[in-house]
RNA sequence: GGCGCCAUGGUCAAGCGGUUAAGACAUCACCCUUUCACGGUGGUAUCACGGGUUCGAUUCCCGUUGGCGUCACCA
């Protein structure tokens, strides 16, 4: 049997990290398989409608490299894949009053009042479970009732004894007590199905065989077992994924500010590095190796590696793992990403390649760019004291005088390239007994006002040009003065 | 509160009855060096606790503790 799995959100206007792992993780196990992997639109919350949210679901897949097979945007066998689309063609009402007659489900008409009677408040939180009162209606009851045009809802019927056992492929097999087994809402009262109710259905409509979601579903899983086996259909293959929290052990929330994979991008975070590091989060692969692109990962991905535990999302390990992408992308990506960030420092005239080219292996996101290299553009006030420095065994005395020297060198140089400068310049250290060190140290602070610079002395001197040289030295001497 | 799940360093984690308990991030030290970074070398740091089972438990079982999830006409 051909494995198929499906990435299923709902529209919420962005798409959450863990969300986009669960993608990741049922593209993975498709494509590892050769199967297909398919994208389903889980709208039937009316209530949460928000204009454009599909289109965060198509670009994010797109940026990450998810191509599905089937989806609203491409079609496929098995449509439509927009649950709203699916309401309006009846599906799921009819399946629904298909678990009527058999008993596995039955009308519901009790009114909100009497709903919020049954809940009970317990450590602050109102929790319910339904008494099954519309069960014991008789047919006549409920007959006149929907001829009335009562507002109804379709609740499943699970038995209250015995137990009921499932198994899923992370957590293995999971016994519950059938009195746990709420009566839960199938079809809401405007007609839509629950998603508790819709997922079940399409998913065996679109012949899904692994079902990859979050654990926080392990508890409802034997309801929708029991659905499956009322319907006589094959159950399909459990991955539930365990959570990933924030570094409180708190789900990840847009609080934290790294909840969604747009924030991310939006921090300098390169998508595949994105990619990368969440496929980390709850399962590693079985050589020792961490950075892969997305190719390795479908032909090494072991879904049965996946931890049963919760994993911290680390912004220190993904920052790292983005500052290897970026040491690895080819010069001219590499540029295309870092010009607009280049462009925001500098406004002169001056080689932004060769800046480009000093930032790459010191920048962990490309936001860093602009605070690294703005000290081109123009020199910010800066603390006199950076002249002194111990491990160069420099003062500010000190400094002064080889400025002053420099400065007299340099204005008889004609060609500022980096290796001519700096050929000079250690040429004069070695002539006046100075280390090449400890007389660069002095020119650098002149020449950026910055204790550290993503570029050594003749390396500035070089893009800033000889005219900007002389001028930041003689600003500097006046400083010490 | 009921039920369920989980538990190896600060973090991600390997391990699947016998190991000096991998590796990575972070951190510290040193080397390299025209500062910083990159790169290199090395160090500190982990099996939550208590009972079993066993010749032997990080590993298997039970309990405790802790964390998380769930108990909606949300998904």
């Amino acid at each position: 049997m051909k494995v198929r799995t499906r990435f299923a959100p709902s529209p919420t206007g962005y798409m959450h990290i863990g969300n986009l792992r669960t993608a990741l993780y049922a593209y993975l196990i498709a494509k590892h398989n050769n199967g297909d992997f398919l994208l389903r639109i889980e709208d039937t919350d009316k209530n949460r409608e928000v204009v454009g949210a599909t289109d965060v679901i198509y670009k994010t897949l797109k940026l990450a490299n998810l191509k599905h097979d089937e989806g609203p945007d491409i079609g496929g066998n098995y449509g439509p894949y927009i649950q709203s689309e699916r309401v309006k063609n009846n599906i799921y009402m009819e399946f629904a009053k298909k678990l009527v007659d058999m008993g596995k489900a039955y009308y519901c008409f009790c009114s909100e009042e009497r709903l919020n009677s049954l809940k009970k408040e317990i450590n602050g939180e109102f929790i319910s479970m339904y008494d099954k009162h519309c069960l014991n209606l008789s047919k006549e009851e409920i007959e006149k009732n929907l001829k009335e045009g009562k507002p109804f809802v379709i609740r499943q019927n699970n038995p209250t004894d015995g137990k009921t056992i499932f198994h899923d492929d992370i957590y293995g097999d999971i016994e519950v007590n059938n009195n746990e087994l709420d009566d839960m809402i199938l079809i809401k009262s405007d007609g839509y199905p629950t998603y508790n109710f819709a997922n079940v259905i399409d998913d065996h409509l679109m012949k899904i065989t692994h079902i990859v979601r979050g654990n926080e579903y392990l508890s409802s899983t034997p309801k929708y077992n029991r659905l499956y086996e009322a319907f006589g259909w094959d159950i399909p293959v459990y991955i539930h994924c365990p959570p990933i929290t924030d570094e409180n052990h708190k789900k990840l929330s847009k609080r934290t500010g790294s909840a969604s994979f747009e924030d991310l991008l939006s921090f300098g975070i390169l998508p595949e590095c994105i990619v990368n590091f969440i496929a980390l989060l709850g399962w590693s692969p079985n050589e020792n190796i961490e950075i892969f692109d997305l190719k390795k990962m479908v032909e090494i991905f072991d879904y049965k590696r996946i931890s049963k535990s919760p994993a911290v999302f680390d912004m220190n390990k993904l920052k790292w793992l983005n500052s290897e992408y970026i040491k690895n992308l080819s010069d001219d990506i590499y540029l295309k990403y870092a010009m607009p960030f280049i462009d925001k420092a500098i406004n002169k005239n001056l080689d932004k390649k060769k800046i480009a080219s000093f930032v790459k292996t010191r920048i962990e996101t490309f936001n860093d760019i602009p605070e690294k290299i703005k000290f081109f553009e123009f020199v910010s006030p800066y603390d006199i004291n950076l002249y002194e420095n111990k491990k160069n065994k420099i003062d500010k005395i000190e400094s002064k005088n080889i400025l002053e020297k420099i400065l007299e060198v340099l204005k008889n140089v004609d060609d500022f390239s980096n290796e001519n400068l700096f050929n000079v310049l250690s040429n004069f250290a070695k002539e006046n007994d100075i280390k090449v060190g400890k007389l660069m140290w002095p020119i650098r602070i002149a020449l950026s006002g910055c204790e550290n610079t993503p570029a050594g002395a003749t390396e500035i001197a070089n893009v800033i040009g000889k005219d900007e040289t002389i001028n930041r030295i003689k600003n500097a001497i006046n400083i010490l003065n």
